[in-house]
DNA sequence: CGGGACGTTGACGGTCGTCAAAATTAGTGG
DNA sequence: CCACTAATTTTGACGACCGTCAACGTCCCG
């Protein structure tokens, strides 16, 4: 079986997974709300929403979408301090997303892809605390955050999935944190290339092969490591077959080595 | 102006902050609901829940507190695997959340005090990802979580409320990624103990003086560091007079010189 | 008083950061 | 389409920071 190997371009992306029209294309409800895509007919749809609803309720939950917006590459969704009114769920493209505190210093939180929901980091103070950039060009839902809670109070599945979503990020960040706190430089980016390529996987990819769509220096603010170790990492793991890359495509040899570095405990 | 130094016992934090009757004193609900606390005769209350609530509003609240549970120390309140049914208000003690892998790895994710909330990496799949464990005698309130969403589904503010917590954790633990990603050993330190002395501050504490409820091992887990780097780093803070350390009694000297640590960017 | 948990300190080594230079690629404008 | 510059990546040499191992000291509690 073949499997599309995500690229650093959106369309293609897209395609990989589903061939329905894309947003800026032929949409029912262009003209009652302009840029508009119905959840229903949604390929990012599994992902974003919970599977249980009906569709009235559907048709409700795509109301509450203001606006598609699209985001060029190397531009900022939204950035810190920004007054928070949205989330916006990914429908195509691939962001990173930074805080920095006041000396300078910048840590990459997470990388997010289609799918995904992100701005909840707004909610706790009305303002946004770290700033998503997309690092391809991306298009987003945009959800006003004084909706989405006002339709939760009428749809406990819908409550309840909000519930949920905020919950996998804090489980996802306590990850992180294990990572960050506990992982040598060779665990850490072979956990990192086993996340990414499993929840690419979930999206229609290969399990095998990618395409990194964030520099060196990037992966290394992630991971806690400098660019140049990232780079040494990755040309060790060429040196003991477990890898091929060719600057951003990586070809996973030996997924049993990776996984093992990651989960064996240190050697002694 | 004298402020309590935070001990290691729950009861004299209790009583550093408010004067009013404890749980297992007289309670007006005490024969409806066994073991219950009335909301808004709590101490923690301005801490668990939002402002703006009217009487009858706490009141709801306050019925949906099936129970305050007593945890000693050592003992753990939830632990990874366990079903996911309530979130727990904290009212005295302080816990320790930490996440296990597979190999044994250990990372603490967090210390917990009064008034804050915890068990919400439960939601998720309605299992617990962690452990919760208690560094002192506790006592929790324990709230059933479909009780919270049903009446979240009423009360708009408490809905808001409960987003606001969610992703405070979330921003939480962005901070703590910047620190483990980014910081040095004494920065580090530094940042923790001024995290740890301005929410004991919060709470009626003294801000430049604290006891740790935590060993070296569990601050090293916290931090990723060993704990004879946490050890040697408390040593060299008194050599610069930052901070006096007896055991886990910590009186902070130089505040400043803390936050200069945190926020000044490496010097070069 | 004795045992165990916890904390401190020293010596040493490994991992990863720093600095530097070169190679490769991407982006831009002619 | 090519030339030129900027950005990214790779690789090496070296050193700092922190982990490892070990010994000793301290506190707590029965």
């Amino acid at each position: 079986m073949q499997h599309k190997i995500a690229t650093g371009f959106s369309r293609t992306h897209l395609s990989a997974v589903s061939s329905l029209p894309s947003a800026s294309s032929a949409n029912p409800f262009k003209h009652a709300f302009p840029l508009k895509v119905a959840c229903a007919h949604c390929n990012m749809r599994n992902f974003c929403l919970p599977s249980e609803l009906n569709a009235e309720e559907l048709q409700r939950i795509s109301s509450v979408i203001s606006a598609q917006r699209s985001i060029k590459r190397g531009e900022t969704l939204y950035r810190n301090g920004e007054k928070f009114t949205n989330l916006y769920a990914i429908r195509t493209g691939f962001f990173k997303i930074r805080i920095t505190s006041e000396d300078g210093r910048e840590q990459v939180t997470g990388f997010q892809m289609a799918g995904e929901i992100i701005g909840m980091d707004g909610i706790m103070n009305d303002h946004h605390n770290c700033d998503a950039v997309a690092l391809e060009d991306a298009d987003v839902c945009v959800l006003p955050f004084h909706l989405v809670e006002k339709l939760s109070r009428d749809i406990g599945t819908l409550q309840h999935h909000v519930h949920k979503i905020m919950s996998r990020e804090i489980v996802r960040e306590h990850g992180v944190m294990l990572l960050l706190g506990s992982m040598r430089a060779e665990e850490r980016l072979a956990a990192f290339l086993l996340n990414l390529v499993e929840r690419l996987h979930d999206r229609g990819f290969s399990q095998s092969e990618l395409n990194l769509r964030m520099t060196r220096e990037e992966i290394g603010s992630y991971l806690g490591l400098k660019l140049e170790t990232v780079s040494r990492t990755f040309s060790k793991f060429m040196e003991d077959g477990i890898l091929e890359v060719h600057q951003r495509h990586v070809r996973i040899i030996n997924a049993d080595a990776l996984a093992l570095l990651v989960n064996h405990e240190k050697c002694h």
